[in-house]
RNA sequence: GGUGGGGUUCCCGAGUGGCCAAAGGGAACAGACUGUAAAUCUGUCGUCUGACGACUUCGGUGGUUCAAAUCCACCCCCCACCA
């Protein structure tokens, strides 16, 4: 794991390379980022491309329509059962991915909420537009002032997610955090890839250069046409949304790359954020050489 | 050369006498994060200070005023149009 653009998944393959080669288990990838799913953006969210997904198995990129919805506890439950069937093929998984919140769900568990009726979730955004969050927040105070008190009355999408969770489930959010399971049922190694954000940022222009010459406003405009709504889930990507906006003509192609920079770098600093709060992981600079060398303790894993 | 518009804090941009260290946005920095997470949200953001507060800013210089980013004069730059 680790900040977008930074070459995990090239570490990874190197991985897949190396070792079934000389002897060692087979490897799997597994994608634990949360864009990486979706099938009309393979190249605009960086997904592995064919000859790299023929160096070995790969699970769980591009097969989901940008209409659909993608959530941590739909990945939790699809990235556990890919983990069982590799395991049970005799394959190594890797998980390769920068979505924190998907890899934590899958390791740690999450809550099990059942499914909130879209009708109760619709309320209660409409609520909100009219309301506003704060009110919303109020609402919640009284009936969750745990819940409450850990989120911010802007926050309106937490803030929602908790009351339509309460009227869904009649439960608290905050009673259900609870019930997470909480331990982790994998033997796991956890490793950071990573660059500080001065020696990143040009590398991510640089994508961005790269898929734009690649195709990147083709693949846009195509899913545009199988799905012209850009508040679709696929849209939310970070490149898909400024691209739908050039191909709207609100913005120009400059201001287009520009946004498109400045949001793929804020994310990238979100993502350092994030994984600076999770407990210890292996930090290792991508361009130091290959994984197994700098990792102590990987190798154990990857012999038979 | 003439006429009109303009020069504001890192950037864009509001502000036309006091309530202005100066709206808003962006960037930057720090942070939060349990089914939208490439999402959503928070704090800081002239200098010094732990804070009260003090000090320096709105192209330049000089003036008017108790008080100027805001008014006046001259000057410098930019843009548009006319020549």
């Amino acid at each position: 794991m680790g900040p977008t653009g930074c070459g995990k998944s090239g570490l990874a393959l190197g991985l897949a390379q190396d070792f079934p080669a000389s002897g060692g288990r087979p490897v799997c990838v597994i994608n634990a980022d949360s864009r990486q799913v979706y099938r009309d953006f393979p190249l605009i969210t960086a997904q592995p491309d064919a000859s790299e997904q023929n160096v070995c198995p790969h699970h769980l990129y591009g097969f989901l329509p940008s209409e659909s919805k993608m959530s941590a506890g739909n990945y939790a439950v699809m990235a556990a059962e890919v983990i069982a069937r590799s395991h049970a093929q005799g394959f190594l998984p890797i998980l390769v991915g920068g979505t924190g919140l998907y890899i934590k769900s899958l390791l740690e568990g999450i809550a099990p909420i059942p499914p909130v009726e879209a009708a109760i979730s619709r309320r209660w955004q409409e609520r909100a537009d009219a309301e506003g969050a704060p009110a919303l927040h109020r609402l919640l105070s009284e009936h969750d002032p745990l819940y409450a008190a850990k989120i911010h009355p802007n926050d309106r999408q937490r803030v929602t997610r908790a009351l339509e969770v309460l009227e869904g489930t009649g439960k608290a959010f905050s009673w259900w955090h609870a019930q997470t399971a909480g331990s982790c049922p994998y033997d796991v190694l956890k490793i950071g890839v990573g660059l500080p954000l001065e020696e990143l940022t040009p590398l991510l222009g640089a994508r961005i250069d790269k898929m734009l010459a690649r195709g990147a406003l083709e693949e846009a405009s195509v899913a545009r046409e199988l799905c012209g709504d850009a508040k679709a889930p696929g849209w939310s990507g970070i490149g898909c949304a400024e691209l739908y906006q050039y191909l709207a003509g609100e913005i120009s192609l400059d201001e287009c790359r520009e946004l498109w920079l400045n949001h793929t770098r804020a994310y990238a600093k979100r993502q350092l954020t994030w994984f600076k709060g999770q407990e210890t992981l292996e930090w290792v600079r991508p361009d130091a050489g290959p994984l197994v060398k700098l990792v102590p303790g990987l190798e154990k894993y990857l012999v038979n």
